[in-house]
Order: C-alpha cells, then structure tokens, then sequence
DNA sequence: TTGACGTCTTAACACCCGTTCAGTATCCTC
DNA sequence: GAGGATACTGAACGGGTGTTAAGACGTCAA
C-alpha cells in the first residue's frame, strides 16, 4: 500500500525540487502547472493520496504549507556555485528600433535589465533595443525580439548594425562597397537600402548587434 | 550599514526558525503576529530592509516566497555591497541538445549565467541549453544559440518544447495528434519525428522553451 | 532645523490559493 | 458487472496574502 504510482511520484519529485532549489514549496497550481493539469482539483487528489500514504503532511488552509516526512527527504548540500557581481553589466533597453525614435533621449529608458557579461561581450557601452518588423527574419532576429548593440561608429563588413537613415532607426546587414553604403534586410522580400558614400557619415551608425534575445 | 536593527534581527530569527521547524517560510501576516505588529505593511518594511541588506531574497506576489541567502545562515559575515538581486534569476546551462547527453547529471552544468527574471519569465525552475543543428532556423533558433527551457513534464500543442527521444535531447515543435505525437522541426527540408502515443511518456517531455538568446 | 531612516498604523485592492462540488474516464479486482 | 482506486476537467467560493498609499512618531546626524 506504501507504492506510489508514476503520477504521484513525478508529484513528489517536483516537490521536492522546489524545496532544495527554492527553499519553499510550490502551490497546487504550480505543481498542476509543471504536471500538465490544469485542475487544482486534479492536482490536489495526488496530495491527498501522498498524505494517505505518508509522504507529505499538509496544513489547512494555508498557502505552500507542503512538509516532506524526514524519511523521505535527500539532504543533498547544493554547491551553490557564487558568482560575483562583477560579472553583471546593466543594459538599458531604450525603444523600439524602427520606430522614428530618439534614440539618445534619457527619458527614453524603457526599461533596464542586467545579463551576464559572458552574454554581451563587447564591455560596457551596450544598450537594449525591441525590433520591430520581419526585415531580418532571415538572420533569426524576429519582430519582437530583444537585440543588444554594442555603442560603435563603424563596422565590418557583414556584420549586423543598427543604423539611423532618415529619422529611423534600423537593423541591417552592413555592406560598404565602392561608391555607396549597402544595408541588406535579411529577407527575400526585401530591397536593399542604398546611401551614396558621399552622404554617409558615422554617426549614422549606432552600433553593432551583439545579442539577440527573444521570450516565448 | 549594513548592521541589522535588533528589530530587523527578531525579523530574520522568526523566518530562520519558521522554515527549520515547519518546512516552510512565514507571511507577513504570521510574522506580524509574532513581533507584534498589527500591519502588514509594518512587516513588509523590515523585509524590504533585510532584502536591501542582503539578507533575504524574495520573489513578487507570491506567498510565502522568502529565501534566506545562504552564507548568513551559517556565519554572520557582512554582506558585499551589492545591487538588490531581487530580480536575477540564475540559470544553470546543462550542455548541448542534439548532443546525447546525461541531463540531469550534477557534473554536466556547463556554465550559470544570471539574467533578469523579466527576460525569463516562468519563476526559478529553469535551465538553459545550448543548440546545436538547424532544425529551428526557421523559428529564428540557431545554431549555437542558447535556450532556456522551463522544465516541465507536459506542453501545449505548437510550444517549442526539449524532448528527449532516444537518448538524444532535440528542440522541437509539439504537435500531439490522435495516435501518436508529432515532433515537427522548423526546418522544410527535414521531416517530422513521430512517436506512438503508446510509446509516448511524459518523462520524455523535459520542458518548454521560454526564451532564445544569441551571441553575434 | 532639516532630512533621512526606522518603525508602525489604518485602509483598500487585487490577485493568489486551497477547498469543494459535480462530473468523466480508465483500469483493476472481486 | 459492480465497486473502488487513480487521474483528471471545470467552475465557483471565500478567505489568504502581498502590495500600495498616506500618514504618524521618534531618533540621529548634518
């Protein structure tokens, strides 16, 4: 009678987790949630039945009020491996590229968001951009997307930058050639973007992409 | 500075005892009772001051959600200075998909990057993988990018899920049908992976990706 | 004196969460 | 075939819970 079915186990199991990783227990709902079951009610009868079997003792009417019995409990010390703070860099998350934006307005911090280092090298001087619009969907930079550009004033060629041309601010391959600039979209269906060398200058470019971030 | 208040102490010392003697953490209502304190907000003053210093960490809106940090369980070692981590998420990159790989063993933790939760919403319960193939490219994941996977035992239909199917971890669209599972890549030169529904266990599924990130 | 900080109150709000009820379906055993 | 676990769905209810606003009081340093 003490076995425990597949269900109640994987119950069990995710409790458990969520105790050494958290340092307290989930709700119904967020059991239900890593379960698949979309019932409270549903996730509940397997609490009862660890209850019933005494895996778990639980309080009335309270809130994670999930105690695993001793006997059960691993006592695996995690390592915890620290990481220092040094290798955090802030970005600020300034708008919306393609969006007539003014990109260098203090006031236009839409957000700021910290990310290890290891994920924007290129130093400090990197800020956060929201793409929209499908012009390099081949480069799997989707409308949406999050891209970190990296401040600088020139490129190589190939590389993905953010430039400003009329007014704008794009993303787009950078291809200089003899005698104009050319910035190609990442899709078939789209032209390229032509700037005579002559009419070009630096501060055109914003900067090069050094990150994609996209949430699902 | 960063010294605790003989009132912020009692604070800590009730939430210590709480999670050692019950298993679970206090809300700040059972706090208030303890210390006395007739408000909520009263309580939520000394938390915020113990997050402030270092001491605790908390997740928003949710019950119970307190964490001590861990070095002063132990020892009483002033803290470092350090930005509120309220909002960091660390997340633990296991290895490679497509790359048959033992999961969920401790020694395979390639790296830990920390990253805002904003980015990775969907609480603590997440890793984060590294892509290999191009069975995604049409989903915007690349080659060489990284994931984080929400670890999960079941998915809706058409989530971009981590599946183990023979001892190999792939990225895959989810499709169950009526007799079988449907595992689609976003790729048209490559054909779908199907697997019987019989076959099919939910062990298989190791979760859902919420979040792609690339390094250019 | 002013200002920053710690401490706490009252009040209201909105979401979180466990509980319960009413079903459905499958599998197993007697 | 009846009965009993197991494993859910869906919905509703009500209290639990974190959050925020606005303010009061005292201490301590500038």
């Amino acid at each position: 009678m003490q076995g425990l079915t597949k269900r109640q186990e994987q119950t069990l199991d995710f409790i458990r987790r969520s105790i050494e990783e958290r340092g307290y227990p989930p709700t119904l709902r967020e059991i239900g949630e890593y379960m698949g079951i979309r019932s409270t009610n549903g996730v509940n009868d397997h609490l009862r039945a660890l209850e019933r079997k005494g895996y778990l003792r639980r309080e009335d009417m309270k809130s994670r009020a999930l105690k695993l019995v001793e006997k059960f409990v691993e006592d695996a010390a995690p390592p915890a491996a620290k990481v220092s703070d040094e290798d955090l860099v802030e970005v600020r998350v300034l708008g919306r590229v393609a969006a007539g934006l003014p990109l260098y307005a203090e006031e236009n911090v839409v957000d700021t968001i910290r990310v290890d280092r290891m994920l924007v090298r290129g130093g400090r001087d990197v800020f956060g951009l929201r793409v929209s619009g499908d012009s390099m969907i081949e480069a799997g930079i989707l409308s949406g997307d999050y891209i970190f550009v990296k401040r600088q004033a020139t490129a190589e060629r190939g590389d993905i930058v953010v430039a400003l041309i009329g007014d704008e601010a794009t993303v787009k391959y950078y291809f200089p050639e003899r005698d104009y600039v050319r910035f190609q979209p990442a899709n078939a269906q789209m032209a390229p973007i032509l700037v005579r060398a002559t009419d070009f200058k630096a501060t055109m470019l914003l900067g090069k992409v050094v990150g994609v971030y996209r949430r699902l």
